[in-house]
Parts: structure tokens; sequence; C-alpha cells
DNA sequence: TCAAATTGTAGGTAGACACTTACGAAATAC
DNA sequence: GTATTTCGTAAGTGTCTACCTACAATTTGA
């Protein structure tokens, strides 16, 4: 009888260090020689835990969600005092998003869209973390009574654009930690129940 | 006596076509023979206008900056009927932004940012797009009464954040031309001027 | 122990790509 | 006319890269 095959837990073992590896050289340049050599592996070795180099960086794209939906789900079991987790959730994101550089893949992602499936990973991330985020902008309106605002779907991409620029900010050294901080937790405020204290 | 140099004339009439083929096909597959190709002219030629590749994409970047401020300038000056300046871009640019393609190449160039002058050349683009529309923001906000809402520094950021999450959308198709022009008019008025009509 | 499958190692290949060189043709100022 | 420079064409070069093949070593169940 055969060797039992490793090749799922090799795949959830490489994978963060391929993703990685996007997110600092993006996509051309984290080459299947440079990801094998990071993975110490050979390069065959990754051909036969993905097809090709372009599912490596869909799985890796995946990836981004996972650890993004981890931090908060983390966050919010955390200590359930009752205070708005979305407010949590805004507070944290602007002192914290983008810190881990995996976003960058994102950026890599879309200079890669007209190839069909990583399109399709894009626009499948983006969507969830819409999902996520436009559950939380209308659990937090339901404590609350005030007027009209941009609604629940309008806010939430409004906030995700929020997050894109800030993530460009740090990228590109546009503006400090503090203004960014600013930015993020200002202007998503805003757009959450229209406070703009 | 030497033959007269048309060289700035050429690069100026071949900038938009490298641009477009940035654009298009991201930094790395736009080749220097697919460039030339467009060009309809060899390699070469396009290497006595440009020192090297990385030039002729420095170039379009600041292009994608030119371009947008001509249409702005034409949209400001076209009709001065007194309406606000800042609404009537706002209104322009949710319906319209992004239209040409050509902000792809920011996608391009953010996977590239690790290249100086790429970075720089980014940098300067965001700058001047911010600053425009901060000015924009404060005129319009003389205009009005109302109390505190974010600094025009963060609303402008926040403006370019919706911009480029309207391109996003666009691009991966996530977001309806209908749903991407409510998003970027609805949360692009209430950072303009905290109202949410 | 041994057949059957999975691992790891080594090397190779065909194509693509940024950039160059060489050279003849055309245009200008004198 | 002619010296001087620009312009256009053609071909090449060294390097990199995604992906493959061949094979030996290792691990399992029976």
């Amino acid at each position: 009888m055969p060797r039992p095959s490793q090749t799922d837990k090799k795949r959830k073992n490489l994978l963060p260090i391929v993703a990685r590896a996007f997110a600092e050289l993006g996509y051309r340049r984290a080459t299947t020689a440079e990801l094998a050599k990071r993975c110490k592996v050979r390069e065959n070795i990754l051909y036969r835990l993905w097809p090709n180099k372009k599912a490596m960086f869909v799985a890796s794209i995946d990836y981004v969600y996972e650890q993004a939906a981890n931090t908060w789900r983390e966050m919010l079991s955390e200590k359930n005092d009752n205070a708005d987790s979305a407010m949590r959730l805004l507070k944290h994101e602007a002192a914290h998003y983008g810190e881990s550089g995996l976003q960058r893949i994102i950026f890599a992602g879309l200079s890669e869209a007209d190839e069909p499936e990583i399109r399709e990973a894009l626009r499948k991330m983006y969507s969830r973390f819409h999902r996520f985020i436009r559950g939380q902008v209308a659990a937090h309106r339901k404590t609350i009574e005030t007027s009209v605002r941009p609604d629940e779907t309008v806010s939430a991409w409004g906030i995700i654009g929020l997050g894109n620029l800030s993530n460009i900010g740090r990228e590109l050294g546009l503006l400090s930690d503090r203004g960014r901080k600013k930015m993020f937790g200002d202007a998503g405020r805003l757009l959450l129940d229209g406070q703009s204290e």
C-alpha cells in the first residue's frame, strides 16, 4: 500500500510563505525559483501542490481574506464587553489595517486582473469583505437613531475604499501613521453613522 | 549643420500610446516590443526617447494626472454658471471617473512601487490630486455654514479613496454603473460637506 | 520483506524580454 | 555640395523564467 499523501498539509504550511513572497515582490517578480527558495523546497514540489503559478497566486488572494477574517473574529470574541463591535473594529483597523503587508497582494492582483481566475478571486475577496462590513454597519445602526444617511451598501463600499487608500498611503509614505489613522477613523465614522466627532 | 531634432515632439506624440499600452497590459506585459509595435516604430527608437522602460512608465504616470487635470480644467471653465464647482466636479466624476481606463496605470504602478522612481512618481501624482481636491473642498465649504466635519485634508483623501474604489469596482465588475455612481456620489457628498441627501 | 506510492534532487528546455549594435538614408546649415 | 547629425531598419545577445523530465530515496500497508 502507498505512502499516505501529505499534500494538503504541505499546501497549508507553504501557503503563508508563498503569499508573503507575492506580497513583497508582486506577481512577476515572485518567480517560481524564488518561491521555492523561500519555501526551502525545489520548484517541482510547488508544482505538485498547485498546477501552475497562477493557482499559487489565487490561493494567496484567498489567504488575504482568511487572515483578515481571523483577526476580526478574534478581536470580536476577545472581550465581549458590550461596546459596539463596529466601533471597535473601526478603531482597530484605523490603527492597524495593513500592518501585515499582505494587502500588497491585492495591488499585484489588480494589475493581473485580465486573467479570469485572478479577477474572480479578487471579486470574491472584495465581496466577502463587503458582506462582512455591511453586516457590521447594519448592526451598529440598529443601536442608534438618526436620520437619513448613505445606505449600508454604500457605506460599506466607502469604508473599503478608505482601507484601500490607507494602504496606498502607507505603501507610498504619503501619510504619516497619525494622518492615516485620523483619515480612516474620521471618514470611517462619518460613513458608519453620520457622526463626525 | 545638423538636422534639427524632433525628439520632444515625438515623445509627446507617442506618450499617449505608450500610456495606453501600460494601462491595458500592466507593466510587465507591456513589453518593449509591444510598445514599439503600437507606436509603429522599432524598439530602439523608443530607447532614443527614454533611457529605459522604467522611464517610459514614469512618464505615463505623469500623463495620468495631466489628462485628469485637463478634463477638470475644461469642465470648470466650460460654463461658468455659478453652480458650485465642487458639486459639479463630484457629479461629473461620479458619472465618468475612470472611463478612460488610464487609471489602470496606477494599479500597475502600485505593484512596482519598490522601484524608487516609480514610487516617487506615484507620490507626486497622489499629492497633486490631493491638493486639487482639497482646494475644491475648501472653496465649497466657504459657500455654506455647517458645524464640525472631517477637516479638508481628511475629506480630500477620503474622496480619493472613493475614486480608487470606484475604479476597482469597474475593473472587477463588482458594482454596476448605477451602483458605482451612487457610491461615489453619496459618499462623496457626505465627505464634502456632511450632507447626505 | 516487498510492492506501490510519495518525496526530494538535479538538470534541462524553449521561449520571452530588456536593451544594444551596425549601418544606410534623409535632412539641414553653410 | 558637403559635413554633420538625426532617423529608420534589421538583427542580435545574454539573461531570466515557467514548467518539465528522469531518477533515486523514503515511507507505508500487507
